[in-house]
DNA sequence: TAAAAATGCTTAATCGATTAATGAACAACC
DNA sequence: GGTTGTTCATTAATCGATTAAGCATTTTTA
């Protein structure tokens, strides 16, 4: 059995097609449609469970009440739960989301792109990769409404939601300054994304503010194709003995999550042989024997915001543009305690 | 600047639409369109990069090449990473997937399932919840392709992907009791769902089969939506003096994140205090300071497996019922050590 | 009372692609 | 020369909904 469409409905009232149109719509007043007959028209839409084609629509309207998600990496539980606020907050707005992950590789965001062109998605979030602001750049060229997710390029002029990176990765070196450690080490992704570029920033300043000379050495920057062997290395020389560091900070949770193996492997004590705080979020952090300190970024918010903001987009070509920066918040574990606590035990 | 449409090119040929249509279909042989001027509109179709409007296409073919994935609960890793590998499946055969959590409730599922008929999915994926077999029977019904992954009913003839649950808890009976526990319990959620009856059968029969008598309060059945509070009821009662056990199954992994956390609670130390082995698969087992034993299902296969069932289907509709049981793997890891190994330490 | 305005509904084009049916031009055959 | 066949291309309907324009009536206005 076919499902029920305008026509039907027409026939069966003995109307045309364009007067159903118009009372379903809610354009009985404008077009002047009799109330009788309308009355008929909504009791046998009812009484057929009409569902509106919503290809036809989209083919005569341009709009396919869809939006894009492009996420830079979807194994990654903070874009996982992201996702799921992005495609919440739409789903309240009567818009469909098709996601997509790139798993942080600019060749496989650039096809996901072009099918969701294609399918002519009404407008994108993305959560970009290294290496994708020639995409970013023929979105604004071809004027499709986009809003940039957690990371954004500081020399493209677009909207963006994003967290404050200098300032949470500020927050940590702090922390851990004020809760008594000075040789603090940094695992980082080697990436030219602002985000990263900034959390580096964020922890240098940190230290320097406090009248901590920075070493060269307590910065590892490792490869995002080769993070597991990388992040072992970084370790055994951030504790390679000349340049001991006693408390580290992991720029991402994917760099956490193999570092803490490492740190079990090697029997080291948290936070009396290493302290930590990451960035990220995740259950682990939780289950870990010793607590995780880390930086909470507003997840919620910051999904809901970049939805809002294209729907406005998508409601109104000329809205201003929109940059935003949220703050992280650091929540305090054990993994971080005061070197007093533990020195005292 | 408009998207080149089919007519775009013809004008440009100087040929009509249908012409053009039948060239880029590669049907110039049945059709016996000129080499010269097919040449032509290929030309034509690449300069202008002509790509064809889907809507178009979908609304007169009543095919979108879209397969809707229903999941039980998205923030499990094990069903967002089975997410993944279905959408990775689709794409690879030209299908786009639309997903939608109904996090373990059946309205919500009955919602998303209605957003997706309405957009005209081609056919359904679903790891079904509780309560929404009302929901299979009206695909059933109303004739629309589907495959159930992961879990299924076994009142109703459907096609299905799934692991043998049965087996697979069986297996982690059988395994502590050879690592020398016989004081077993398993926490699980209540709930009629098959898979989970059948990982509370398994486990029964695993302890009988060994001559264990089964004690009914080694057995926790919790609520879903209540799981923190009753998790540590349930580890207080399976650790009350009268009825102790020495070994814990989890039934599922939010359980197992739930109850390890409130071990680290008390203080308990794994293995020795509580064996445990686990179902699901995440980096928190991994990363536990005693690495948890787990039943790996087959997770890429499982997706795979229930695409490429669900594109035989709707290429022909007549394929036959296939009902699928796969294995999953025991991954002895020290949460499950036999006893012998660490009374001995 | 004739022109203007309001009322209630239909016609037909449109979005972009597909495809059955048809047609025109020319060659081949008896 | 008329019939049949082949080749190459066009016409027009169709998918389902939207909407500007148009067409009868009836009512109002001058």
């Amino acid at each position: 059995m076919k499902k029920t469409s305008l026509k039907d409905i027409a026939q069966k009232a003995g109307v045309s097609t364009a007067l159903v149109s118009y009372v379903l719509n809610g354009k009985e007043k404008e077009t002047r449609v009799g109330e009788v007959i309308a009355k008929k028209v909504r009791e046998i839409a009812k009484e057929l469970n009409y569902q509106p084609n919503h290809l036809a629509k989209s083919l005569r309207s341009g709009k396919t009440h869809t939006i894009g998600l492009i996420i830079a990496d979807i194994s990654n539980p903070f874009f996982a739960n992201i996702a799921r606020v992005v495609e919440d907050e739409a789903k309240r707005n009567g818009y469909t989301v098709i996601i997509g992950s790139c798993d942080e590789n600019a060749d496989k965001s650039w096809d996901l792109l072009n099918v969701l062109i294609n399918r002519q998605v009404d407008g994108f979030i993305i959560v970009s990769c290294e290496g994708s602001e020639n995409q970013i750049q023929y979105l604004k060229e071809r004027n499709l409404p986009f809003v940039l997710l957690d990371r954004h390029f500081p020399d493209i002029q677009t909207d963006f939601v994003a967290t404050n990176n200098y300032k949470a990765s500020y927050d940590a070196g702090i922390h851990l300054i004020k809760s008594g450690y000075e040789r603090i080490g940094l695992i980082a992704y080697k990436s030219e994304m602002y985000h990263m570029v900034e959390r580096i920033r964020g922890y240098k300043y940190a230290l320097s503010d406090n009248n901590i000379e920075f070493e060269s050495n307590w910065l590892k920057e490792v490869m995002f194709e080769n993070m597991e062997q990388d992040v072992k290395t970084a370790i055994d020389e951030l504790l390679a003995s000349e340049h001991k560091v006693e408390a580290l900070i992991f720029a991402t949770y994917g760099l956490a999550i193999n570092g803490l193996k490492y740190i079990n492997e090697l029997r080291l004590k948290v936070p009396s042989d290493l302290a930590i705080v990451s960035f990220g979020q995740a259950e682990v952090f939780d289950l870990y024997y010793c607590p995780i300190t880390y930086l909470r970024q507003p997840l919620e918010l910051l999904g809901k915001t970049s939805v809002e903001y294209l729907l406005k987009k998508l409601k109104n070509p000329d809205e201003g543009m929109k940059q935003i920066l949220m703050e992280a918040k650091l929540i305090a574990r054990d993994s971080s305690m005061a070197k007093s606590v533990w020195l005292a035990e």
